[in-house]
RNA sequence: CGAGGCGUAGCUCAGUUUGGUAGAGUGCUUGGUUUGGGACCAAGAUGCCGCAGGUUCGAGUCCUGUCGCCUCGACCA
């Protein structure tokens, strides 16, 4: 176990102590540890328990929309991944090659996935004849690898894991809603299971997946200002279907061209939390992801009857179906509280000899560090009621509300590029509400002269004045802009 | 891929200017005292000074090359 004494550093508002800051935590709280592999993390036992925690979540709201988990192969062949042009060209630049199987040259190369249209395209072509054969709801969770220059834990890797969900729709209506209800079901689970507020909107053209019609996505706003992308979900028409020539019948006795979608998040939602909720003292996890829910600290626990009493406690929250963690290691309190508060433990209860000697403990929680006194009477029954009540309730309502104030106040809506710099230089960094023409050049101009990039186009619209900020012309929509992680 | 910075004990780093026995703090091991915010005392273990060449009687230190990591850009979930 690692015992520095050194905590984190201090968040402020400049970047690289912003990034040291993220480093800092990433390591000391032993989510990841580096390797010998380039720009690929070792997820170690405590980071990778907050993955499977999203993942049981996640994929219960997958299988309640009728989705169903497939495996598709690692590998895709060159010839398969040029049959359509945009997705080729997009992903191109950064895929990984296998040239050889054992000392044999390949005729085909193989790409290891960086993501798997390709696979499932074919597999749709095999399989879907007819009407009665779609939709398909399918989904994966596995790794895949693109080969970035630059990389962050959790952030960007070159591998990293995921899941991406690919259906196939008779029509086109049909698979639109399905980009949506994915879309959708990604964002109650960042507000709901994260407490994570954020903002559901469509990427513009430049911004789409390669080989997409549209692009949907979900935007978060981190500690520094910064927004990162949190979920994507795509609409692919039937341009995919053309290329690999899936086609079925439909009632009408017409062969016609079916309509697909796909949608992913991955394990830099972990760092979303990390940069969501983060404070100067470590991690913060929301209850709902977080491997120990709450960890119990005996006091003086050499004296009669802590221990006994602590491990009651720890057996009846454990009933309860608590992730308790009863620490009766020999460290010193003050230093167990530090390491589970670097570690972003929820809750925290102290149970000492003053205490036992008054029918109680101390309860507290980690996202405001209140504490409080509770009974905890014969049987816990109290105590029990309280922790519950907090984990399920209380802390994701409290840690949601913290970060949409930090949202809300590092949210400006200008209507001029003047505007723009202004507040981004007085207040730091943000997202910029500002409206739009739907020019590609005025997208580029905003970023060049002000330093933000259009996020999205929101779903919930606002008229902040009905000329775009930066050529004057009619505006189309309002759109978010922010420096982009 | 462009520009900067850094590689010395598990970790954080000093030592490099001016070449001369490998250092500190912290962590680790053992024993004892402690326990309501990273406790204290004592004893102990820990190094291919990133790697490869070169200069030199002698290189952590100078030269050349190389690999790796970090930050900022560009690209990206």
């Amino acid at each position: 176990m690692a015992k520095d004494k050194k905590l984190v550093s201090e968040i402020t508002s400049m970047d690289e102590d912003f990034a040291q800051w993220y480093t800092d935590i990433c390591k000391k709280a032993e989510l990841v540890e580096y390797t010998s592999v380039k720009g690929c993390m070792v997820i170690r036992p405590y980071g990778y328990a907050i993955w499977e925690n999203m993942q049981r979540i996640l994929d219960g709201m997958f299988k309640a929309t009728g989705h169903e988990n497939v495996c598709m192969p690692m590998f895709i062949p060159e010839s398969l991944l040029q049959k359509e042009k945009d997705h080729v060209e997009g992903f191109a630049p950064e895929v990984a090659w296998v040239t050889h199987g054992g000392n044999e040259k390949l005729e085909d190369r193989l790409c290891v996935r960086p993501t798997s249209e390709t696979l499932f395209c074919e597999h749709y072509a095999n399989i879907v004849h007819s009407y009665r054969d779609l939709p398909k709801l399918y989904n994966q969770w596995v790794s895949v690898v693109r080969w970035e220059k630059t990389t962050r834990p959790f952030l960007r890797s070159r591998e990293f894991l995921w899941q991406e969900g690919h259906t196939i729709h008779a029509t086109a209506q049909e698979a639109v809603e399905e980009t949506e209800r994915m879309l959708n079901v990604y964002a109650d689970f960042c507000e709901g299971s994260l407490a994570m507020p954020v903002v559901k909107g469509k990427k513009t053209d430049s911004d789409k997946f390669a080989g997409a019609e549209s692009t949907y996505a979900i935007e978060a706003l981190m500690h520094d200002g910064k927004a990162l992308q949190a979920g994507t979900s795509h609409y692919f028409g039937d341009g995919f279907a053309k290329a690999f020539d899936i086609q079925y019948t439909d009632k009408e006795n017409k062969r016609v061209y079916p309509h697909q979608t796909s949608w992913g998040v991955t394990t830099r939602l972990i760092g979303a939390v990390i940069m969501t909720h983060g404070d100067n003292s470590g991690l913060v996890l929301p209850p709902a992801v977080a491997p120990v829910q709450a960890v119990i600290v005996p006091i003086a626990q050499h004296k009669e009857g802590v221990l006994e009493k602590a491990g009651e406690m720890f057996e009846k929250l454990k009933a309860l179906g608590i992730r308790v963690k009863l620490d009766d290691s020999d460290n010193s309190p003050g230093w167990k509280f530090a390491e589970y508060e670097m570690k972003g433990v929820p809750l925290r209860i102290e149970i000492g000899p003053k205490d036992i000697e008054a029918g109680q403990c101390v309860v507290a929680a980690r996202y405001n560090g209140e504490k409080q006194t509770v009974s905890i009477g014969n049987d816990f029954a109290e105590l029990g009621e309280l922790v519950t009540r907090m984990l399920d309730k209380d802390i994701p309502q409290g840690m949601f509300a913290k970060a949409a104030e930090n949202r809300a106040n590092r949210t400006y809506a200008c209507t001029t590029l003047d505007e723009i710099t202004k507040a981004l230089e007085e207040k730091g960094d943000g997202f910029v509400k500002a409206m739009w023409c739907g020019e590609e050049a005025c997208e580029d101009e905003v970023k060049e002269k002000t330093g933000v990039g259009s996020r999205c186009i929101p779903f919930e619209q606002e008229q902040l004045s009905d000329k775009c900020v930066c050529c004057g012309k009619p505006a189309k929509c309002m759109v978010y802009w922010g420096k982009a992680y």
